[in-house]
DNA sequence: ACTCACATGTAAAGAGTTACATGATTTT
DNA sequence: AAAATCATGTAACTCTTTACATGTGAGT
């Protein structure tokens, strides 16, 4: 289950361009997967000449030509099978938590910033969901729900942690760093 | 920070072998970071060629002989540099979530199972966290507590959000797939 | 004057995964 | 008898990221 396969999956519930499933990546899957033109535009050729998608190219002027791809009856068959099959993995690759597990070799300010960052990221995206999850464009879609709801619970959880256990952490790095002289040996 | 830079990190705190370097990921990134042989390996091949380790070889019969990597300064410099540059980023690549955004193309008992299989597997990170939350090998580590301490507490929000919310996702589908025939149009 | 939205792509580099290859010892 | 632990690695493949390349029109 790669790129490739999700924009089978966009593609399953309308035409679109290369751009539009972009859009669509970062306005629907952003929390939980992310790609970026190098990875689609790539895909949508190799789908094509797999016969999956089909494109039809709309001109315009001043502009590069649209190419509108439709998910053809081998796409969507391929799609039923990439879903039925998928392992459901999870995967998280966390430089951030790289950097909190080594915390006391970086500077309290550093840790400080990176941790008031992160809760900034975390709680622009828990906005971004918010938003998202009034739209009513995913009528039908259960999923859709359910997958913004996780985002938010698991956001959330994470955003408390760090302001709950944050400042214990940089007190502990401080202690680390600068060891009290009044201690029982 | 990739598989090279965490190398470092962990040589940082004893020499090691690629195969104990393996264990330490397994140990304490595996809420985070995985890594395997095909990538430590060449990882610390690499790391050897710039001399950011050096390695002393211990032969040992009826096994490849062991080559026990230590941190040069060099390589000490080269963590406390990339610890103090790197974006802390966080990154999620979820088939799983992807998986429950089509849910309305999957049988509802293939749901189930995924489901349930994911709770499974947060269950089996949470007791590994929690076992190695009272090894004491971290001691003037903060960071360590607070890497647990925050996979504890995401990981259990996530278990929570799917017991208390597939079942409503499962009969959402359900009834997508099979509408009732009483229905206010 | 600048940035955002529109719209396409390629090329090179970088990273990670999987399978292969070897093989004794210890535990279940 | 099978599986896990110890111990190394390579080669091929897949996949993603980043930077480049091009250009208009609308809004601030």
């Amino acid at each position: 289950m790669d790129v490739k396969e999700l924009c089978l999956g966009v593609l399953s519930m309308n035409e679109a361009t290369g751009y539009d499933i972009k859009k669509y990546f970062e306005k629907s899957f952003r929390h939980f997967f992310a790609a970026g033109y190098g990875s689609i535009y790539p895909a949508l050729a190799d789908l094509s000449k797999k016969g999956l998608v089909e494109c039809r190219e709309q001109a315009q002027d001043k502009r590069p030509d649209k190419k509108i791809y439709q998910l053809t009856d081998k796409g969507r068959e391929a799609f039923r099978q990439a879903i039925t099959k998928a392992k459901p993995r999870h995967k998280i690759r966390s430089q951030y938590l790289v950097l909190m597990y080594f915390a006391h070799m970086l500077s309290p300010d550093r840790l400080r910033d990176i941790m008031f960052e992160r809760v900034k990221e975390i709680e622009e995206l828990i906005e971004w969901l918010e938003e998202g999850s009034q739209e009513d464009q995913h009528r039908g879609m259960p999923g859709v729900e359910f997958t913004i709801g996780f985002g938010l619970h698991t956001l959330k959880a994470a955003r408390d942690y760090i302001r709950e256990h944050g400042d214990e952490l940089i007190t502990g790095v401080e202690e680390r760093q600068h060891p009290t002289t009044l201690r029982v040996a």
